[in-house]
DNA sequence: ATTATTTAGTTAACCGTTTAACCCCCCTAC
DNA sequence: GTAGGGGGGTTAAACGGTTAACTAAATAAT
């Protein structure tokens, strides 16, 4: 194990002027660099990340997903991940996976309050999420995916909404449902309220029934959309909160003995990679998943 | 920030004491353990990871995706990572994703010798993969998925192979091809030979030209379908290396203007979600990826 | 010519834990 | 009566960097 102090002597100067060069700061003349770099790498000196951390910054931000790791085999989730792991690693930074337990607040704050992490992206926010609160309180800095807390981002989910209704009614559509997501969720909010604005833009009205307590699962979006089908007055178009729940709603849909886009019509909200393949396409709405992930890194970087 | 060195004060007692009693060890009679115990939780002491790290372990096993982040958002990656995070977990560690660079070899190795992590799990690796030579130079503990290196841990790919070829042989088929994965992943001589076997027990021939090198995406699938349909004597039945592939192959069928499971037999390989939601839905082979991430910790952990 | 400022470094005090080595007292065995 | 042993601690030296404070020489300003 190379130490900075062997890198010192092999370069003729002290601990303090290595540490300088390695670090871009003090006066240093080019000579002194060159000979003090070169040192380094004879000896192929490696900064032991721990001692660096114990005075100053972790360098590295963690990432809390909610309730168990299987939301990160969300494809959608697992997209913004790599959006955020991209641009931590432009700015130096590594990702650690916050370890789950039976508190997740708490361990959220005991991986920063340990200074493992010099701050935490929080996944799939709830209203009055523990997590948060337990962050803020703490003073630790925090940016959540999804309208919560005091710093969040996420993409304009009313927009997608108003783009998805004016689709449907340019198809001719009048009667038109929405299968919301997990309500747990803090964005869930967005998808009703956006919804609503829209058929007011359209100067439709809300159909009796018209918005259904989906989930995240395929499985949930059948369940609604069964629902829906079953309503005396049936919708000619359904919205779905998320791609997985439009699966399931298209399964119902031919479970009913019905044909997807000639019975009813059915929208997607993701655009996940299988959606243009399946028969007959998923028309769905594209999020900007990468970017999401980018300015979450950005916005807890600009904190810290 | 409270220090071991409060809490040893606020109890009467030495550092070396509080230290001891939180990591059970020497022999700290009940009394004095329940007065340090008492102090720890009044002071909501929580000890630093950089300093403990400095000593010892640092309790953190790095991930390191092949060739840039988007490898994450491919779903089947994301559920082996899931697995790890859960294993990681049960373990009291953390996961850290390595920071992407120019030489992906090089940063493993360097947050290795950094002591940032304590062993590392290569996912996704070639035949000659420079972070396993790397690793294995500086003798860094690590596991990779799939089988290259000195440890791995991956499904049989070849049984996988043998039961797609057994079903497409009870169908009736009896020219069937393989739309084979990424050439430059370690385990894609796996569905080559396996598929090969397969063939072989079934007293089958390969049909001429009836391997197509494939890749990762969905165009991939398309590209090599497209080929397999220009074929002089074409297959009547398809095996696709991943979903993905599948995905693509269908759209290929489909734009010949021949329907999947009439004219020509699909498998995938892989079973994502969406596989039982298009239309026809896509038969495939399950593969236990939680299953694969929870092995690849248990074996990295044992080898520290 | 004297003072002020800049340059190019050094020294040593931290950072917060762990842990080897030591100490003291009481008990037991010979 | 004394050596030996264990329970219940303490002391202090690491661990490997960073950085505030300082020095000494060279340069610039008055």
């Amino acid at each position: 194990m190379v130490t900075i102090r062997q890198v010192a002597a092999h370069a003729g100067v002290s601990t303090a002027t290595v540490s300088y060069v390695l670090n871009g700061l003090g006066s240093i003349p080019a000579e002194t660099r060159a000979r003090v770099m070169e040192s380094v790498v004879a000896l192929d000196y490696q900064p032991r990340h721990a001692a660096r951390a114990m005075r100053g910054r972790s360098h590295t931000l963690g990432v809390s997903m909610a309730s168990g790791y299987d939301r990160l085999a969300d494809p959608a989730t697992a997209e913004i991940l790599a959006g955020m792991a991209q641009a931590a690693s432009l700015q130096g930074l590594a990702l650690l996976l916050i370890p789950m337990s039976d508190d997740i607040a708490k361990s959220c704050v005991a991986v920063a309050r340990s200074g493992q992490v010099d701050g935490i992206i929080v996944c799939d926010p709830q209203p009055e999420d523990p997590r948060l609160t337990a962050l803020h309180q703490a003073e630790i800095a925090c940016v959540s995916i999804g309208p919560q807390g005091d710093t969040w981002v996420t993409s304009d989910i009313r927009v997608g909404m108003n783009l998805a209704v004016a689709h449907l009614v340019g198809l001719g559509h009048r009667q038109i449902a929405l299968i919301a997501p997990d309500f747990a969720l803090a964005a869930s909010d967005w998808y009703v309220d956006g919804f609503l604005a829209a058929l007011a833009d359209a100067q439709l009205e809300l159909l009796d029934g018209g918005i259904v307590a989906g989930g995240r699962r395929e499985a949930d979006g059948e369940a609604a959309m069964d629902e829906l089908l079953a309503l005396p007055e049936p919708p000619t178009a359904v919205i779905a909160a998320s791609d997985e729940l439009a699966y399931g709603a298209m399964r119902a849909v031919r479970d009913a003995g019905l044909v997807v886009g000639r019975d009813v019509s059915l929208m997607g909200f993701d655009d996940l990679p299988p959606a243009a393949y399946l028969q007959p396409p998923l028309t769905t709405i594209r999020q900007p998943r990468v970017a999401i992930g980018v300015a979450a890194v950005q916005m807890l970087v600009a904190q810290i």
